[in-house]
Order: structure tokens, then sequence, then C-alpha cells
RNA sequence: CGCGGGGUAGAGCAGUCUGGUAGCUCGUCGGGCUCAUAACCCGGAGGCCGUAGGUUCAAAUCCUACCCCCGCAU
């Protein structure tokens, strides 16, 4: 009985929640006894229904898999002795699951992706452990890492918390720092946050399990706010500095691309640098100075300049812009916007 | 059945509407010019035009079905 492995249930459901699941049951140490996520959607070109990424590995590794269109309506019921949950329509049988199963240890949540109300939070003895990649209370929210990206902040990072009733406010287990290079990209980043956030999580749930890792409150002094990033938020604007530009570049590289027009038409800019040489006649925002040999340099704001080295054009690939520029003419003079 | 664009030489594209010798920019190979070059000049190789069927004297081009890629929306 005392040997018996902690009961766990994990709630997930994009990419990013994969190699924390996947840390877990490699650990052979937890009793992971199922995944929650959240219901098949029709996405993607066609409306063709889509499994969460999480459901597809918890499938590959046997466990159980539920998906409650909704889990706002679960309550507890029952005395404090053996309390139960209920809850209506879809969340019935996962409510019925979790209290036939009881006493569970911890829950797990690592993006799931809607709100988790209060009495299901309670219902495991350790509440819901809580991967968040920001350094908190820095960044709270939705887009924490595409917030650190985009604001320049030279580190960011993941944070073990315990998940309370407010957005992202509960106490903190373990932090730990990660750089943001250079040229870090949204992609690298959530990459890197997803795997260093699961080896923090493995590490500290046994200590959070035996009490011997005791959650910090957050200071509300430094608290921040990352909304989700919208699709505005990847629009450029050419009359922003350079710097700011590349910054919302590398913020929506791979997905969802920063976007631009040109002749009237969609292009995603994926990769650009800085431009020393400032040689170009004085051109408003957006104005292409030079093109060729593999160059294609547009003006910033400030008088500053940027070389696009990855682009693509609406229902083309994303090409190197010496590919792009073979099939495509762009002459200097032509305009983003 | 959400809306739309596309698949043509190793790469990126034009040609398709109006059927009739396969074209552009680059790469590649050979030669030339040059002190030299990723520059310039000359020449060559490389394509079952996404797949299958149909119409036609003749199909990259018109018709039908299917496969794959991409943009938007969600």
């Amino acid at each position: 009985m005392s040997s018996a492995r902690p009961k766990l249930v994990f709630f997930g459901t994009p990419e990013f929640a994969n190699p924390a699941l996947q840390g877990l049951v490699d650990t052979k140490t937890f009793d992971i006894t199922a995944v929650v996520t959240q219901a098949d959607k029709p996405s993607g070109r066609g409306q063709k229904l889509q499994a969460p990424p999480i459901k597809v590995l918890a499938e590959k590794l046997g466990i159980p898999v539920y998906q409650p269109k909704s889990i706002k309506n679960i309550e507890t019921v029952g005395d404090s002795a053996t309390p139960r949950l209920q809850g209506a329509k879809s969340s019935a049988s996962l409510a019925e699951f979790l209290s036939d199963i009881a006493p569970i240890d911890v829950f797990v949540c690592v993006a799931y992706g809607k709100i988790i109300p209060t009495s299901l939070l309670s219902f495991a003895r350790c509440g819901m452990v809580n991967i968040h990649p920001s350094l908190l209370p820095r960044w709270r929210g939705a887009a924490p890492l595409q917030w650190a990206l985009f604001s320049g902040d030279k580190e960011t990072g993941v944070s073990i918390m315990k998940i309370e009733e407010g957005l992202d406010t509960g106490p903190v287990f373990l932090t730990e720092h990660m750089q943001i290079a250079a040229n870090e990209t949204i992609g690298s980043l959530h990459d890197k946050a997803a795997q260093i956030g699961a080896e923090l999580l493995v590490k500290a749930l046994p200590a959070i399990l035996d009490g011997s890792l005791q959650a910090a409150a957050q200071n509300e002094n430094g608290v921040t706010y990352a909304e989700k990033w919208e699709k505005e938020d990847c629009l450029i604007k050419w009359s922003e500095d350079a710097a700011i530009t590349l910054r919302r570049i590398r913020t929506c590289d791979p997905f969802p691309g920063a976007r631009s027009e040109l002749d009237g038409g969609l292009v995603k800019i994926f990769k650009a640098r800085e431009v020393e040489n400032q040689n170009f006649p004085p051109s408003p925002p957006g104005d292409v100075v030079e093109v060729g040999k593999g160059e294609l340099i547009v003006a910033c704001g400030d008088s500053q300049y940027i070389a696009i080295d990855e682009l693509q054009f609406s229902g083309k690939k994303r090409l190197p812009v010496e590919d792009a520029l073979r099939g495509r003419q762009i002459s200097v003079g032509q305009s983003f916007s």
C-alpha cells in the first residue's frame, strides 16, 4: 500500500505537453491513470477532425484518454470523508472515473487550454501542478514565450507552480532560467521550454508529493501579463525600428509567420537580418531599396534596413530569397505594406 | 462536403483562357575572355508538363476521377 506508485492524472493538449507526459512515463514511478485533453476539433484544410497531439501520444503509450467538451460544470458532491465528483453531459464519465479511482495524489497540467474548476483542483491530495514557461510573476497568461521573445528579454525560464483560482497566480515550487539567443525563434524557444519544463517537472514532482518541496508565493511587484499572441501581432509594421520588426519575425517563426503585403498579395517573412550599410537613398518604410544576388533589402522606420533571407508567397512554399527571386521579379521601389 | 492557389529540367517560375516544334532566371558540364573572379561571352546535357482515363488528326493546354503541396478561415 505505502509502496504504491503515486496516482496521477495528466491534463494537457498541444505539442508542448508531450515531453512532460513522456518524461513522467519514462520515470516509471508514477501511476498515470488517465490523460484529459480537449475534444478533437475540425481544423486545417478541409475541416478534418484533428486529435490533440497529447492524445496521439497517450494512445501510443496505452494511457486512457478523456475528452470532455467542457469541464467547468464539474462539482464536488458527497461527504468530506468520501468526496465524489459529478459532471454533466460530456464531463460525466470523467467525473465518475476520477471519483472511482480516488484518492488521487496529484493532477499535472501542461497547457490544457481551458479553465479548470476549483472543485476539481482540490480533488487531488496535492492539487494541480502546472508547467508555466516564464519566470513568474513575469509573463503570466496565455503566450509567455511569445511576449518574452518579442519584448527582447535576454532570458526567460520555466516555472513549476501550483494552480490556484486566479490566472497563473499560484505559488511557485521551482524555476529554471533559459537564455534567449540572438537568433532565437518561437519554434526553438518553444521546444527548449517544453524540454526543460518536462525535466523540471520530473525533478520537482516527487519532492512535491512527499512534502519536501514547498511552493513560494509570487512577488506581486513583478507581475506582467502575456496576452494571447494574436494574428494582428503577426503583421509587420514597417514604420517600426528594424530591431522590433526582426523580433516580430522571429516571434512568428515558424508559426504562424510574420505577414506583410506586396502587390496586394500576402507575403510571409520568416528570416531576416539587420543591414549595416546605409548607402541607400532615403526611402519610406516598406520600400525595397536593393534587390539582386540573393539580397532583398527593405527600409524600416528610423532609417534602418533589414535584409530578408527567407519568405513565402501566398499559395507557395517557404523559400530562401534567392530561390524566390528567380521566379518572381521584385524591383527597387516596390513597397511592402 | 468551409473558401482559394498550385504540381512543367537539380531550384524557382512562364506557357494553359484562344489545342499545333518545351521557354525564362539560376544551377550544372564544356569552351572562351581575364592577372583574376560568384563578373562577361559562346556552346552542351538534363523534361513520359503530378497520376489514370476520355475527347481530338494532334493535349502541358479541353473534359472526368484520384494523389500530393500551399494560402485563408476555424
